[in-house]
DNA sequence: AATGGTTAGTAAATCGATTTACCGCGTGCC
DNA sequence: GGCACGCGGTAAATCGATTTACTAACCATT
């Protein structure tokens, strides 16, 4: 703070050629010409024909060399625009929300628009106040990944995996039928005919539909699964913990079966190292399917098998029509529904049922 | 999406009431009196201590009837300040980049800052341009995660894991000296004597310093390491595959090792997979530790022996520094360097050296 | 000479909140 | 009677850019 002779001499250097960005009032006076005319020219406004090209150039010139950027603030306010969107997602560090933002991120920044995540644990407390807060910060609309929309939106908004159908909101959704056909008939086509389930935690918006739908093929595929085969997962740590403890649950209740459908990657990982904490080879004993194929899942030991959601697709989808909605306005008519196919990735985790089973 | 009469006459139900957040202005003529009134009560000013409470508390009443937000942008014009500032990371799906953002997000939040992430592949260029488009959007201070600085900051700037002392800039780093003592002397008190050494990316700026401590720490111990011994990953994919790469060399080459020390969890993830494929069984054969701790370390099959970095707190404490950096103003002095300790997790990749090795 | 059109711009309002500088009224004091 | 001060506010400037509505000067018609 003190300056020439003083002890802190060194950072004087750093303090005095914080110069601010140039404004635009300080350009045109600069210039000898009004704020207005640099702004028309800038534009490219139409009412800028009239003015010479010699000015014009002038103001490109005047502009390069003093690094002109529009204040975006300013122009925020006075545009009621501010390019910005709200991400919320349960969590960060889960792989699974990563790789929908980075779907999510190129996409917007292309489009010059840019964005807000906050990961609210499934905490509807947290899920509440990060909406008011993104409203406060005056975002221009919602994507929703995992994250249950309770009232109407005031906002656009666009959700992944969410299944609460809301007035105004258009969902991206995995083909969950499909996906519980593909894990089914893949290990119904290894011989398993005792299959073992993971469900998701009650909060995950994809729990009920991706059981229901794998009640459905199961029974399709004349192998109903025993209620005795059916744990949950539960807690909201994104570790493979929660699955651990329901492949525990699984074994505890004896009944016997020779895969495993888990709700996601994660889990599968916690549930293949229950299965060894108890004696049980994967696949050897029990194969195992997980779900999403996160980058983990293809270096896990055994490399799982699994049904991929094309997570970067659904972020860049999710976004696409969430800045149709912002373009369009309230009341335009827009798809409630959007659906993405997934695909089964064979890997090592999952292998003909044992004789024995 | 047609509906009871007119095309779009359901429509205008969402249309209608999306009153915009009531303004300032707005609300004083409700109640009759000035803008600046409001303002001076709402925010509590000092000039507000000549207003009889009654008055005071009809403005509360219609703020919370109105539901009367402050604009965050007029607010931002007008202050000169947007409470933002962005951050940098190299990837978010990696594990690493999401666990400090977790320190980053509750802190920030409770200050009443809020965040921008960009991830920019240690592309130089996106590098550059997210500096920029963060600059335009005016963020008041930059987090730079595993990102090189390259000018002098025109911005508070602190940094994690950034090893290009810059002034100006404060570096949370690891004492990498200790990291590298807790690894060797673990493995070497296993007995394990021929090490090989998986080195981190050129672009990460750990990579360097991690490598000398690491080279020093195994010359006091006795066991220097030999050349053969020391690959490098290359390629900026945030998957295990650089490891597993960088294993197959250190196969390749030869020369015989019994222990494997990798840059971080996913490197040692891959190299085990190469492991495994060559024949080599983990930890009998090879004993690998990991470094970072990630989420999937413990749960990796075998569990993964590692160093374990306080992500968490390290986001928490380049947020703390960096809010001061912004708070003091350019030229104030701030601490250049904040040294935080690693932790030695020992699970199950690592194991006495098997007596042929 | 009046009208109209083009050229080359500018003044002022606006976005929404904050802040500084003030104003009118009443009362108390000398 | 005059003045100072407390009370209860308000007007206007400001942040930086955009946008609408003008104007002044000049030339060309009719």
């Amino acid at each position: 703070m003190e300056s020439s002779e003083g002890p802190t001499k060194s950072k004087s250097r750093i303090a005095s050629p914080a110069h601010r960005p140039i404004s635009l009032k300080e350009l045109a006076a600069h210039l000898g010409l009004s704020p207005t005319t640099l702004s028309l020219v800038l534009n490219d406004s139409p009412s800028a024909s009239s003015i010479p090209q010699e000015t014009k150039d002038r103001v490109f010139e005047a502009a390069r060399k003093f690094n002109y950027r529009p204040n975006f603030i300013a122009r925020s306010l006075r545009a009621q625009r501010t390019y910005t969107i709200g991400v919320m997602v349960p969590e960060l560090s889960d792989g699974y929300s990563a790789m929908v933002l980075s779907g999510v991120e190129d996409y917007l920044m292309q489009e010059g628009y840019y964005y807000f995540v906050a990961s609210h644990r499934h905490r509807p407390e947290l899920i509440e106040s990060y909406a008011k807060f993104f409203m406060e910060r005056c975002v221009e609309g919602l994507l929703a990944v995992d994250t249950p929309q309770h009232h109407r939106p005031l906002l656009p908004v666009v959700s992944i995996s969410g299944h609460d159908t809301v007035e105004g909101v258009t969902n991206i959704t995995l083909d969950h039928d499909r996906a519980a056909a593909l894990a089914l008939e893949h290990l119904v086509g290894l011989g398993h005919r005792r299959i073992a389930v993971i469900k998701g935690q009650d909060f995950s918006s994809d729990t009920e539909v991706r059981w229901e739908a794998i009640r459905q093929q199961a029974a399709k595929l004349g192998i109903p699964i025993h209620p005795a085969l059916v744990e949950q997962m539960i807690g909201n740590t994104p570790s493979p913990e929660t699955g651990y403890v329901a492949a525990q649950k699984l074994l505890a209740a004896g009944e016997p079966f020779t895969a495993l459908f888990a709700f996601n990657d994660v889990a599968a990982i916690g549930a293949i190292r229950a299965l060894r904490d108890a004696g049980r080879r994967v696949p050897e004993d029990v194969s195992v399917v997980g779900f999403d194929d996160v980058h983990a899942a293809a270096f896990h030991n055994p490399a799982l098998t699994t049904i991929r959601q094309p997570l970067w697709q659904m972020g860049r989808l999710a976004v696409e029509h969430l800045l149709q909605r912002i373009a369009k306005g309230p009341g335009s008519k827009l798809p409630s529904q959007i659906i993405v196919e997934p695909e089964l990735i064979i890997r090592q985790s999952t292998a003909p049922a044992s004789p024995h089973g």
